[in-house]
DNA sequence: GAATAATCGAGACGGTACGTCTGGTCTTGCA
DNA sequence: TGCAAGACCAGACGTACCGTCTCGATTATTC
């Protein structure tokens, strides 16, 4: 996160409950207010703590939604669902259900916006969220490779680069349904994006790009 | 200022120089500042405009962002590339080249955000930017149809979802991959972006996910 | 004071009402709470003002309250008492009677205090407070002269080092009485300081301090 | 001072070191910030000492501020000179000296400013610097009619109202001088406020106030 | 020689005000 | 009558100090 009494001990220690109370005050003013009408004075005082406080841990506006949005994406797991296409529609709709909730909505993309013209906010993004759910499609891709679902990878560089692949299109086909497209990624839908990914990536194509 | 009254005479050439004018500020503004920082204030003294003639005219800065932006959306067109494969994939870097500039960048995540709270504003967005681009999605299929590479839709209500689902995959995955990942959505990942999709799209598959 | 539409034409003009709604507001303000207490906020609050109306006239609190104490003093008058000692016991006793008003008190010496440190403050309370007062020094000492009470000054310096003498005793006596002394500069006591004066001035020394 | 472990038993006892140090700290603060930029954090930081430590010792600002300026007018002597208006002289060009000095024109003003809403303050200012000035008034008139330069005081009541003037009128008008009028106390300039001091004192006026 | 007790430095805490900036609205006077 | 210029109210910004508190570590006195 961004701290814990920095090895040094003189001085009064940072209060534990503060960084609990402030991300979950984050949290309700994302879903009271959304992004833009968020004001860390506000959340200061959601969270019982003075805004010094709040300003000695946290940068700014994007560094805090960022943390307090971060932990929405913890609950994400992949457990064992017998096949790839079990397993890719059940995290599917696991995300979904995350960016269902008005407190992930309202802060993702504007964070993802800022980031666009700050590297260490990006980071910040890429450290917290983005490798917590990537993570998810390599564990994945490696069981399906243990059930035989799928081929091992001869070239390791060509993994890297199908895994990135595969991560965008599932996690942008969902934000882009969810939040532009603005509709529910349901059960049904789910599934035709899971047809889609499996047939795309089991069939090996006889030539790429050629009629 | 640029009231020279080039061609029209005494009565009000100024208007739709205005709106030129303030349309492009807000794009450079976009360049220098990004979202965050751009005031409306500051797109005024760039447009050698009051602040009074710009809030005339958009409600503020989220309709004026959309409509800074959603300009940049109007080159994409979709010739005919002789096959579906060279079709997407020329209007897949199309729109990749155009999030790349900053000033798609750094607006069309924020006003993407603002929307989740904003159904007018949303609603602005879908008519100026998102409806622009899925549009071409439906001439693609409709052309491919016609050169025989997809099979006839039987059911528009299906015709109308698949076409949603092929929608919100191409775009989401190049938004994700540009802005998210920050990667460059570069020929070589459009091309297995390119080869997902026709081969998930083009393969009947025999109920995926069975109970 | 501080402006009055510099000279430019374009623009709204700065409301007059404002001015007098700040300055009595910061004098209520010094009643209420006392120089330290006082908040720029609190008194644009009382004023009806928005805090930017009030930076955008004044450099800060040093120069607002000056301003609004130096109002308190443009009620000092020096009418023809008939005699030298009528006129400085008249002028002595109005001078005190603004002291004793709190919102002189708690003013004054804080901007004196500050004016130490600051030569614009200092000049500002210069042209604003002191010299309105020594006029009356000049005023009472030209009308005694004229009454033949005190003599015709030979040297334009040496009168104008006594007229400074003369000021710097009568404002500085009734100011440590009043605020350091923290006793009432009541007729009793201005009769005796009249009466030094009277007879310091009046009376030839015979070279007090020789060397 | 304020304490130095009187009766106190246990614990350890308070550094007599830092008392010192905190005070020199404090007029080095005051002269290279002024009252108002000075803070207590700073003159902690030059004190080396913690804040906790100038806290447990002084209310705040104000006390510590009197202490430290009272501590300047320890030096006020009156030797005997030998006249009265040599003693005069003697003592104001002492009080000037030190008004001189940046510490005390910075901080002495402003104390008295905020001991006009402070009674405790004004009755610490009182102790630690007025009443240590007033007792050289009574020293030099006692001096001065032992010379048989001054008559002996007939009425009690009238003596101290008396002293109380002179008190006044002396340091009031070298305050007034050197920090409202801003000019040096200076030996001539001493010399004339001595001149009208020994005339108006000495000389037995026919009529208080009346032509 | 503990135990006790008040001190020390350091620094986080809840607050409050700062002076600035921006958002939108509303007068002005020029053209 | 439209528009630039700019003043207006409202309120958030991020910073600085305030005076208090909680630490672990000293340093005395008292048992």
């Amino acid at each position: 996160m961004q701290s814990s009494t920095p090895a040094g001990r003189a001085g009064r220690p940072r209060s534990a409950a503060a960084d609990t109370a402030i991300l979950a005050a984050t949290r309700a003013a994302l879903v009271d207010l959304g992004w833009s009408k968020l004001t860390l004075g506000d959340v200061a005082t959601r969270a019982g703590v003075a805004k010094t406080t709040l300003y000695r841990r946290w940068a700014g506006k994007n560094e805090l939604v960022v943390d307090a949005v971060a932990e929405l994406f913890d609950e994400l797991e992949l457990p064992d669902r017998g096949s790839l296409a079990a397993d890719i529609e059940g995290v599917v709709l696991q995300f979904a259900a995350i960016l269902a909730r008005p407190e992930a909505r309202s802060g993702l993309m504007a964070v993802v916006a800022e980031s666009t013209r700050d590297d260490a906010l990006r980071e910040r993004i890429r450290t917290s969220i983005v490798e917590r759910q990537k993570r998810l499609v390599l564990e994945g891709r490696a069981r399906a490779q243990a059930r035989g679902e799928l081929p091992p990878e001869p070239d390791a560089a060509e993994a890297a680069r199908t895994a990135d692949l595969i991560f965008d299109m599932v996690a942008g086909s969902v934000v882009h349904r969810t939040l532009v497209s603005a509709e529910a990624a349901n059960e049904e839908w789910v599934r035709g994006l899971t047809q889609v990914l499996l047939w795309g990536l089991t069939t090996q194509p006889p030539e790429p790009s050629d009629g």
